[in-house]
Parts: C-alpha cells; structure tokens; sequence
DNA sequence: CCTGGCACTCACACCGCTGGAGTGCCAGTT
DNA sequence: AACTGGCACTCCAGCGGTGTGAGTGCCAGG
C-alpha cells in the first residue's frame, strides 16, 4: 500500500467533500478523481485512514467523512496554494483602495473578507499594546473641561473628557503638554503608564490635581484590554451552509457576539506555512466552535505585524481558498498602513 | 355573535400560538381560556375571524395561526401593558447606571435589551442631524497637520485630520477657532453646513485655503447619512425560535448585516400608543423581513428625541413584554441623557 | 500489491394504514 | 337569536414493513 496515495486519497476525500456536503464513497472516489486503481484497493487505503483517524464513517455502509485531524493534515501537507483570480485581485485593490482612514480600512477589509470568501470575515484593530504615540493633545474647553488626545502611529484617535475645577492656565497647559509629548512620542503604549506616573512631581503642587487628572486619562485611553475591538461582517453566510449548519448556527453566533472569545482565538494562534494559521473544530476549543474553522493572518503597519484578521466557517470549507484570500488581504492591508 | 368575544378569541389564538408555537384549536381554547362557551360557538367565532383575515390554517382540519392582520389588531387593541417584573427593573438600573460615556451607554443598552426579551436588539446612536454643536475645537500638530473636533451636546466627538502647507500662525487659528465657535455653537447639525459656508471670505486671501480646508473637514463630519449607525446585539437569539425559524434565518441575517436597512425602518416608523411602535411582518415592507416584527420606541436627549431603540424577533412574539421592556429602557436611557 | 467478486449492513425512501385533532354544518335547545 | 351537541369529513403525523442501493469488509486469485 503506497503512503503517497493514500495521501492523495485524503486529498481526494477532503475535496469531493466539501464540494458536495455528502459523504464519499470508494466508487464515486475512482470516478471523479483519476487514481489509476480499482474501488477496491481505495477502500483498503480508507480503512488505514480510517484507523489513523483522518476519516471517519457517519453510520456504517455510507461513505467517509473526514475528521478534524484530516482536514489538519490537508491544510499542513495537501492543499496547494490557490492563487486568486484577477479578478479577485482587482476586487481587493479597488475595494481598499478608496480608503480614507483606519476604520474605514478596517471596515472596507471585514466587508472584502465576507464577500471574497462567503464566510464570516473577522478583523481586529490595530492592537493599542503594540502601536506607539505620534502625539498627546490637550484641549481646554469652555465650561472648566479638558479634552485629552491620545494620537497613536497607526492612526487611531482615543479621547476622553477631564472635568476640572476652574480652568486652568495655558501656561502650564503648555508646558504639560510639551513635557507628556517630550516623555511619550515615539513610545509603545505599554511603556506609556509608566513614563509618566511620576510627572505630577515635577509641578508645582497647585498643579498636580490638573496633571494626576490628565494622566489618568491618559492611562484609561491606553486600557488595552477594554480597546482590543474587532469588526464582523458576513455572519449571514453562516446561513449559507446547508441545513445541517444551519442548525447548529446558535452557538456559533453566541460565539461570535462574544467578541473575547475570538479575540483569545486570534491572538493565541500563530501564522503557519505562508503566514497564515488555521484552526480547525476542536481546536479552537471552544465549545460552540466544534464545527467551524478560523482561517487568520497578522497585518503589518509599518513592518510590524499589529493585529490580526481571519474569517470564520464550517470546518467543511475550501481551506485554499480562504487562505489564499486571508493571506493576500492581509498582505495588501500591510502595503495600504506601511504609509 | 358577539364581537366583544371575538376579540377575546383572537387574543387568546395570539396569546396561545406565541406560548406553544403551534396551531391553536378550538377545543384547546376553552380549556386554556375560561371563556365560558362551548368549541362550537368558538368555532363560529374563528371562522368569522378567518374571513375578516385576522387568522388563517396552515392547512384544512389544523388549527389557527394568527395572520400579520391579526397581530396587528392584538397590539393595537388588545395587549394591555405588562408591567416589568422588580427584578427586570433592577437590573435595567444596575446595568445603565454604570455607564461612563456616550460608547458605554449605547452598547449597555444594546446588550440589556437584548438579555431582557431575548431577543435581536437595535440601539441607534443620537443622530447628528438632530444634535447640536457643543464645542469646535482646532489643534495644531508637529508636521504641519491640523485636528479638526467637533463634538456634540450628545457627547459624541468626531475628528478629522487636515494636511496643510507649512504651519499655520497661532493667531490666525485663534481667530478662526473663534470665529467658528461664534457662528455654530450651539446650533444643529444640520445648520452647520449653510453657517459656515462663506466663512472664508471674512479672511485674508493668504488665510484661505487653510479656512477652505477646515471647513470641508467640519462638512465631512457633518455627513449625515454616513454617520447614522446602529449597534446590534442578541443576533443568537436569532437561533433560539424553533426549527422553522431557524430555516429562515439567513435572509434576516442579511437584513440586519445591512445597517441601512435597519435604519430606514427606523428613522420611518413613528410611536404608537404608550411611546412604542411596532412593524409586524410585511409591514416592514422588506423580503427579509417578512416573518420578522420590530418594536421600537425614540429615546431622548435633553429632553427631545434624538434615535430609536427597538427589538426585532419573529412575528410569534411576545409582543406585551417586548413593548414593555423597550419603553422602560427607551425612557431609562433618556433620564440619563438629560443631564 | 492490486483486483474482481461476494456477502453483509444499514440509511433512506416509499407505501399503506390508522389515529386523532380539527373543522364545518345542522338540527335542536334555551 | 345565540349557543350547543352531534356528526361527517378532511388530512396531517406517525408507524411498521419493505425494498433498494450505496457502501463496506474480506477473500481468493492474478
């Protein structure tokens, strides 16, 4: 029995199956794909397959299915890279193209996933935790209030509101500001809270009120874990997937309302072969995510990956497809942000 | 025949199919409901209501579903108002009470009343159109750009970034900055526009083109149409309505996917009795809609109404209770905006 | 190591049947 | 005039039985 086509086996099972949603037989098998061999002799590669658990029957007398560790198998050794249509390609530059800042890049991007792979496209925000300040902006407004403005390199606005007592001298404003911008600019946010805890010290003591409340605005700005955002588009595609999906569609939504869940999923995976990671059933473990799959790529702005974006589906998917969609998206996303 | 009693049957069909989800007979009627008579006389009362088209059988010998007419006539004549449990009401206070921002208000809401009736929730942000201008603000940024913030009596702050030729002079932009503030604050949104548009003409020609691209920044954040959004929440609820349901979830995904839609259905449905509107079925007047209702109610800001709020879930709804609870937190949620 | 043949299994579709819930109608009662 | 009990009728839903076909595992022979 040649291990190679016993592989090819897995490939041809993978395929017929997520193109037809049937269970696939050793007969249709020869038909469709030419293996050169009798049904025979493919039922004797099925039944090793079977046994290393790569496939695995519904019922006795139907066809293979394969298992989560099949479709694994055929991500990591099987599946070629598709590359898009020029179509597609034109698509993507055209669609992000007319961008004209970060969400709306953001937004464009879910929209392009969800249409390019008819599945549900996920994108995260560029994460706070790794970006660095371009700017702080302090902004004194009638009525005894501070707006604060936290300008960061990938181009996100944060700003919060300061209520004060009495309004405060632009003097000191100016020099509060040239002393935070001084401290800062330049600076990961992570390191942000602590180079300036102990500013307040270098201000007279009728200023630091002023300065503690400004710093607190600034760190609430820099609260990561409440500003890792994500965006979803296409979760109508989830309904695209024959009734059998369709009825374990519940846990799927909760899953994706729960945008910490899929913010852990995202952040925990790692890129594989080409830059893009896949999980597949089980092992997003993840109760309500048994069935599915998140296909996910990091994005770049200015050479450094930032975040992450993916897209979600039933773990019969086309595998190369998507991750030939998430892999150039990502990629042409990394071109528009390096600006 | 008395059509007092008729109505009472078509409430009982109505409160009975929403319970069961199945098919109510005239047998079963009598026993829920102590209506006093016998099968047959509901009977005589049911073909009446079938022929007035405010119920129908899905087929002969089944019993009565209530038709969208019949929904219809439930919620504007027969529903009296459930009132809130305590523990309902606790919680709409516990939850919104903790909100710091306009973004936390919004999507506390969101997810409140998505948990309190169980199904999909709509919240829509205070439209600008109706909102005020609070405070315009101009920052000057290293590298010769320009922060243009325009923020509302709604609390929402809203920024562009403007790229200029060399730096401005401090004095020119104090100038502009107060010149601005004097033309529109306090003034609505949609004033705004006609306001400033010959502003520039009160400056120097050398002054001009940075006056010009100021205001096209303020008109961009002005846009309207681009800027209504709504927040969703409870899409897997969607999931929870039975196998029937389920089937016909996708076109309603889809629906909801389209915010404009929403919106549309929105902004053009008014409030009925008790400060709650309801669209029952085709009603809503989108294919996608069709075994869809949506009951919504506008919330106000300072005391004037500024978005809508609003449930939607399958026409077999709850409707006493999903009123209820969208009036309670659409009137909770303006006791906080007032301030 | 492959193949054709063969016996076996089992989901699925089809069929006919029946029970029961529900209806409409009508004649009788109040 | 309104209600009721009775009755004939309809028709969906569920059930058991059956056959068929796809699919399998195994084996003996090439």
């Amino acid at each position: 029995m040649s291990e190679e086509r016993k592989l090819a086996v897995l490939r041809a099972i993978v395929e017929d199956y997520v193109e037809t949603r049937e269970p696939v037989g050793s007969r249709a098998l020869v038909e469709r794909h030419s293996l050169g061999v009798s049904p025979a002799t493919i039922r004797n590669d099925m039944a090793a397959l079977e046994d290393e658990g790569y496939i695995a029957q519904p019922h006795t007398s139907a066809g293979r299915v394969p298992t989560d560790k099949g479709y694994r198998m055929f991500v990591d050794r099987l599946s070629g890279v598709k590359p898009l249509s020029p179509a597609e390609k034109r698509a993507i530059q055209t669609l992000l193209d007319g961008a004209v800042d970060l969400d709306d890049v953001v937004t464009r991007t879910t929209r392009l996933l969800a249409q390019l792979t008819r599945q549900v496209a996920v994108v995260q925000y560029p994460s706070l935790s790794r970006s660095t300040v371009r700017h702080v902006e302090l902004v004194a407004l009638e009525g005894g209030r501070l707006l604060v403005i936290l300008i960061t390199n990938t181009g996100r606005v944060e700003q919060r509101m300061v209520p004060l007592n009495g309004d405060p001298a632009e003097s000191v404003l100016a020099a509060l500001r040239s002393r935070l911008n001084q401290a800062v600019a330049g600076r990961r946010l992570a390191e942000v809270r602590a180079l300036i805890a102990d500013l307040a010290e270098q201000f007279a003591p009728a200023d630091r009120p002023l300065v503690r409340a400004v710093i607190e605005a600034l760190e609430d700005s820099l609260d990561i874990e409440r500003e890792e955002r994500i965006v979803l588009a296409g979760t109508a595609n989830l309904a695209r997937h024959g009734p059998d999906f369709v009825l374990s569609i519940g846990p799927v939504l909760e899953a994706i309302e729960e945008h910490v869940v899929l913010l852990k999923l995202l952040t925990e995976m790692g890129d594989g072969a080409g830059g893009v990671g896949v999980l597949i059933g089980s092992e997003t473990a993840h109760t309500g995510l048994q069935e599915a799959s998140v296909v996910s790529s990091g994005y770049a702005s200015q050479g450094e990956v930032v975040a992450r974006l993916a897209v979600l589906g039933p773990t019969r998917m086309d595998y190369a497809n998507n991750m030939a969609a998430v892999r150039a998206v990502a990629r042409y996303v990394s071109r528009i942000l390096a600006s």
